[in-house]
DNA sequence: AATGAATGAGGGTTCATTCAT
DNA sequence: TATGAATGAACCCTCATTCAT
């Protein structure tokens, strides 16, 4: 399917957003590279406003307070960037070389909706803030349970019978992998995906037999 | 060797803390647990310095500014929770033990000095401010070199040879376990050590295989 | 005179209100509800748009500020509620009596046009803003004048002479006591008209004596 | 007694105040200026700090929000200024004078502790805000009941027997003409203590007989 | 005539930091 | 050495006002 076919399903399917879903979504794009930045403390207002190209008074139109807007970031970053990348390991087979794929997103720094710091900052901040923690739980626990499908049917693919539980807590373990990574890609330079692949491999098939 | 032999060694080769780094380290323990309590930024001197039972003004006989402190924290937290964690591991050969200690001492959250939100909270903010990452660098490095080392024992215990960059990715991944851990604790209220060490136990060993 | 007859006298005489008059009008009514629900200050422009059911923009086209509109309230406050009832003395004679027909009314709160806060908030602004202050005066004098001449008569109809200025004295006791009920209202709870009534009388009987 | 006699004895009573107390009293006072010169509202903390002669951030030491400043002016106002004036009407007999001398103080308009002003704003905001109200309503409460004793020993001393409710309800007419005053005092520039003084002690006698 | 999005100054408040004591 | 009062910049947020549509 080309890329145009899809987006014009896409429009015939979703309406044209309304000025206020627009501009909801200039301000959490702003607040995404200023969370990325500086963290969602350090952020100002006033930061986010300028990187939006608006006046500070105008984003209390479209969200009530700061706080709305950070549950809005955790909230859109876990259901477009990280979990789905951890979804999509239910569609495919290829747990590692999603990972990897990951991985990749995260080194190369460039792109916003798929950053490793936004990972570390969401989950500490949940650590803390019982509203950020329950959206980050539901969304964990949504995740999980699809991976556990996807764990199943990976190992049913390689003659191997998980019950639901097993395959929950290999689901665990992926999920560590992949989280883990996100802390190596800020903590290790070193980091080489064509390295590691062989390793993860392995280890991911250890996980399944 | 005793515990108790071990600090009468310690104390005969480390002279006595001066009254400076008694206080230092006054501060260092209060402005942890706020740091945890609250993330680097939300915590305030007022804070820290009601903690440590001293007037805010003295803190800054000690550190010059609260950046100081933050930095300070990364540095000690590095050189006594998380890394030996990792670090002890090539002391001792059971790294899925220790690892589900560690997962322990995070769940419980009672010991400040081994906290998962601290963890994360350091990490986010060496992604961000270049002083932090350096030193979040500087020390992974250290416990990586160590770590492939316990690697290439634990693997020749087991009959296999291991090059160091093979033994060395091998540590990488075991960081990954690591640290993923740390945000599984706080993700997942369902995680359980028991029902991990069986599984972790097999990752590890196809690791060291 | 009935009712009708007077509504239609009205209406012959004065022209059938513009548009603009009406709009003035409609948001008159809406401030003058703000304004007692919330005060001068903290009522907003937007609060008393939406109560008027338009835009906050389109207000400035019949006042250029939100000064302009709590003038024109003062104005049409004096105009229509609290100096009515005081005038409305001039032209009968039961004063206590309408009194505490006015008390009965700010008793009650629904009667946005007879309401003591407002009274109370309209005098302390005067205190404040000269222009205010100038209007208020104003139409203080006025009622005074009518006043007067409305004591004279009745002390008159009791066969007491009065001077005009003994007459305005007594004329600035009465508003005295009305105003000081406004205070009352806020003040007191248990204010009650029929225990009132007979003390009221007998003060007002000596206050013509 | 001497005025330093007083004084003595009263530091002998009254332990000096601390540093604390002496701030807040320099806040409250500032503030009180602020707010008879531009209401509850409209005053800034930022000209509170000014008139106070210290920084915005040091008051906070001292009040936790402007509120309470309200709050505290409301109280002290109540407790030093207008009820005071009108229970010291229970320890002496001459009501007229007290009113008239309260009069006079608000006419000269010098005295900050003693304004209509803030009666009025006072009294409007309590129309608003319970809390303040509640404080309002207690101490109106309580100087009620003084005022109560105060008029049946009045009556009393006149040959005159009045039960408490009947001498309950000429301490509201009293109030009455109080809070009035303070009223006219901001509406009637003509307003004199002189011209008053006949017509208030017959009134007033007439409330007691 | 009417909308309501947009502005930006200014509000209350916090807090890292300094300094007189 | 130690205090904690004091500062003031910067925070989040509100709102009177303007203006493109």
């Amino acid at each position: 399917m080309s890329v145009e076919t899809r987006r014009m399903t896409r429009e015939a399917r979703l309406p044209a957003p309304t000025r206020a879903e627009r501009q909801r979504a200039r301000i959490l794009d702003a607040a995404e590279r200023c969370f990325i930045e500086r963290g969602f403390h350090a952020a100002s207002m006033a930061h986010i406003a300028a990187t939006a190209g608006m006046s500070p008074g105008l984003i209390y139109r479209y969200f009530g307070a700061k706080n709305e807007i950070v549950r809005a970031i955790v909230e859109r970053h876990l259901e477009t960037d990280s979990c789905p990348a951890m979804q999509r390991l239910s569609t495919g087979e290829d747990f590692c070389g999603r990972m990897l794929q990951a991985l990749e997103r995260w080194r190369r720094r460039d792109d916003p909706s798929m950053n490793a710091a936004l990972i570390l900052e969401l989950t500490a901040e949940a650590a803390r803030d019982p509203e950020i923690l329950q959206i980050v739980r539901a969304k964990d626990h949504a995740v999980s349970k699809d991976l556990t499908v996807a764990v199943q049917r990976a190992a049913e693919e390689q003659g191997v019978r998980l019950s639901r539980e097993a395959a929950s807590v290999r689901a665990m373990v992926l999920q560590c992998l992949f989280e883990g990574l996100a802390c190596r890609v800020v903590r290790n330079p070193n980091l080489s995906a064509t390295v590691l692949r062989p390793l993860l491999d392995k280890v991911i098939a250890a996980l399944l037999s």
